[in-house]
DNA sequence: AATATAATTAAACAACTAGTGAAATAAAAT
DNA sequence: ATTTTATTTCACTAGTTGTTTAATTATATT
């Protein structure tokens, strides 16, 4: 269901619906606190933009930060369902890193909002995340699928770097998180927008290759 | 000069002392504003960190906003500052990419603050970067360089890929990058700080070997 | 030394914001 | 028919926050 699903199914059958104003809430929500951040949020501006009141967020939620982490455990969850969806069990290594590698590139621009949270989370020191521990969604698909490859590439002798799945994670993740979340400085500063529509296949092949280059390479 | 420098130098000749006062203002917000953002940030909150008060703040800096900018403006130009005093120019291809990249590294870890001010901009749109353009600091001279070595390497005839500075310069920053800023989540999602000081060398050498060996590979 | 200028302090203002309380309404569930 | 639950309205509080008014005093100038 999408917030456009939600919104235009309202009152055609139920005139009250607690699951689908729960649901807008928390989207709206979502979108204002990738935004903005927990601080820079207007509890006012996500009731306004939702079908309901400012009351109902409280009578649900509780509290500002309460709905914050909602919203939080929300896009995890989100984020783990995606990663669930992906195969490369009957892939040689080699295609099936640069097929990951690909597929995170196309998570992160399909889903900024979801990187957006992750900012603003360690900009806060991830407080809440932390807190929140026993988080749904930690444990991340895309590792045990990573660390399969890898140790199919290692036995297979195609890859001969000495590096686990989190830092190949941390590779590949890296630039797609920074050429999302970093594309207004970088242009500003460089004066090219690294998210520019015509740009984006260099990019996807480019994280591809450099992954599969390190990694079938040999340490000197 | 140090905050702390200007903080105990204060008052052992002078009562007044217009720059120093101006200085401590610009630290202190520096910080704030890396950490909280410009949102997150309290004029009060910088105040009561210096020396002065709130209302010196207003008196040299007319509003938040023009001292927000203010901090921007100034760490953009430390930056240019230090990237000047790097030198690759007698160095081969290799080796100076290398080193160019650790160089990158080892500016985001000594200085996480202008990362948090540049990762806040972007979280909202960069709209103060982008404003104030006749920006300080905006030709980066590591681009330059990148460009020399780049040309210098493919002339050798080691370096195959088509690529330029500002990507390589992509690829370089966002592992530096995403490796300080998003360590807080990180950590919380798989048990990993990436800042961990023993970890640190094996990161360095890393992103060194991932640029080399992509540059060095040939297009398939 | 007198005066002018610039730096500094203290306090107040006005707008904003998260959260609450209370009361009323009515759709759904029992 | 009755109870429960979801929803709206709206005024209100208590605390926060960016900004300003006005008075004070150190330093520079004449």
């Amino acid at each position: 269901m999408t917030i456009e699903e939600a919104k235009t199914t309202r009152d055609e059958q139920r005139l009250r619906d607690p699951e689908r104003t729960k649901f807008e809430i928390l989207a709206v929500a979502t979108q204002e606190f990738a935004n903005r951040g927990f601080a820079g949020a207007r509890v006012d501006e996500i009731a306004a933009k939702t079908r309901t009141t400012k009351r109902m967020i409280y009578y649900y939620f509780g509290s500002k930060e309460r709905l914050y982490v909602a919203t939080l455990e929300k896009s995890y969850e989100d984020i783990r369902v995606t990663e669930q969806n992906v195969d490369v069990e009957n892939l040689d290594p080699v295609t099936a890193i640069r097929l990951l590698a690909e597929f995170t590139f196309d998570r992160h621009e399909a889903n900024p909002t979801f990187s957006r949270l992750v900012s603003h989370e360690n900009m806060q020191n991830a407080q809440f995340v932390t807190a929140a521990s026993g988080f749904p969604g930690l444990e991340r698909p895309i590792i045990k699928m990573l660390e399969q490859v890898l140790e199919h590439g290692r036995a297979d002798g195609v890859f001969h770097r000495d590096i686990d799945a989190l830092d190949v994670h941390m590779l590949i993740s890296s630039f797609c998180f920074f050429r999302i979340n970093n594309r207004y400085t970088f242009a500003a500063n460089f004066g090219r927008d690294p998210v520019e529509a015509g740009r984006r296949s260099i990019y996807r092949q480019m994280i591809g290759d450099v992954v599969v280059e390190y990694l079938t390479s040999s340490p000197t």
